[in-house]
DNA sequence: AACACGTGGGC
DNA sequence: TGCCCAAGTGT
């Protein structure tokens, strides 16, 4: 086996790592100032399965209008939804807010300092409540997200996909066995600073890095090849028709998205599986003339799962059929009102870029 | 175990 | 362009 009589003892990585933090690392990251569980919370939250640089400007606007858990939890969802609108997974910022009520039924309005309790909250894995209980109390435990699991699998030269059962559960004992004993919060932050920022999956520094020495992937010239990318599978293609039907007023009718699924519970254009069925709502919605409705330029939209082509038909100074009006899931809405509704991204940008100049 | 769940960026 | 993936979790 590769590598094996050449592993170092576990215990030097990560006084390494905390070396390199104190010279390379970020310290002053909004949630680092001041680092409260709520905001190592949210950071983490907002973190997962996307970039620093994305999150920040979505962290600083969240924290300013809830800033704390009870504010949270007593918040609309449509307010928080809207807050997190072009972040995308959606659910992310549901169970959010359910944790939040969580926390102030069940745990006094804290957070609890308790690994079974916080997986226990919606939207809480293992790698987060890790993060959590390190950054937050300094308590010692592990994470393995994407920055970790591509560190250790190039060190270790630890080949297979780090998504697979088996080698993730192989990478969760690795983490254990660096996790040093005191400072868990800097190594914490270290781990992910380091794999966001020097073991990258492009072009990692590795002459700048504390772990070169004994790093198994670069003394067998394999960290292009590691950690092994995810098996790959053709993604289905999917076509869909949306209403963009305006007023006189130049508002736009928005549909909020079933409770599950894609979007789910996002403010977005009513939509049909094609053209004809889509005239066929508008008949049975809208005043106007049904056959009237413009084809816009499509929209092609990538999802992890499936990519996703948008038809726009557009309508103008149309009004809803009176026996419609007062349905709670159908709104107009101005363009100063898309600032504060949850929206998909590529319906915010298809509003924002055919919004009529003169709307209020 | 495999899939659902968004979005923007890098190559 | 098309594909991979970035501070994962829930079902």
């Amino acid at each position: 086996m590769p590598g094996r009589d050449a592993e170092p003892a576990a215990g030097t990585v990560a006084p390494r790592l905390l070396a390199w933090f104190d010279r390379c690392g970020r310290h002053d990251l909004p949630w680092q100032r001041p680092r409260t569980p709520y905001r190592v919370w949210l950071s983490e939250i907002m973190l997962q399965q996307t970039q620093v640089r994305v999150v920040v400007p979505y962290f600083e606007r969240f924290v300013a209008a809830l800033p704390d858990i009870a504010a949270l939890a007593a918040a609309p969802l449509d307010t928080v939804l809207a807050l997190w609108s072009g972040l995308g997974y959606y659910a992310r910022a549901r169970n959010l807010h359910a944790a939040a009520q969580r926390c102030m039924q069940d745990h006094g309005g804290e957070l609890p300092r308790d690994l079974a309790a916080l997986t226990a909250l919606p939207g809480i894995g293992r790698s987060t409540a890790g993060a959590i209980l390190a950054q937050a109390w300094g308590e010692r435990f592990p994470i393995l997200d994407g920055n970790v699991k591509r560190v250790l699998a190039r060190y270790h030269g630890i080949a297979g996909w780090p998504g697979a059962p088996a080698v993730e559960k192989r990478l969760w004992a690795l983490a254990e066995t660096h996790l040093p004993a005191q400072r868990l919060a800097d190594y914490t932050q270290a781990q992910m600073d380091f794999g966001a920022t020097l073991c990258t999956r492009f072009e990692p520094a590795c002459g700048q890095c504390p772990l070169r020495d004994d790093c198994v992937a670069l003394r067998e010239g394999r960290i292009a090849e590691l950690p092994t990318p995810k098996p790959g599978k053709p993604l289905p293609e999917r076509s869909v028709v949306v209403v963009l039907a305006r007023d006189r007023d130049g508002r736009v009718l928005l549909q909020r998205r079933p409770p599950v699924g894609v979007w789910a519970a996002l403010w977005s254009l009513p939509q049909a599986t094609d053209h004809a069925l889509a005239r066929a709502w508008f008949a049975a919605h809208l005043r106007g003339d049904h056959e009237a409705g413009e084809a816009l330029t499509a929209i092609d939209h990538g999802f992890t799962h499936y990519r996703l082509r948008l038809h726009p038909l557009q309508w103008r100074a149309v009004a809803l059929r009176a026996r419609v009006a007062d349905n709670d899931d159908l709104r107009w809405v101005a363009r100063a009102e898309l600032a504060t509704l949850g929206i998909p991204a590529p319906i915010r940008t298809l509003l924002e870029t055919t919004f009529p100049e003169r709307s209020p």
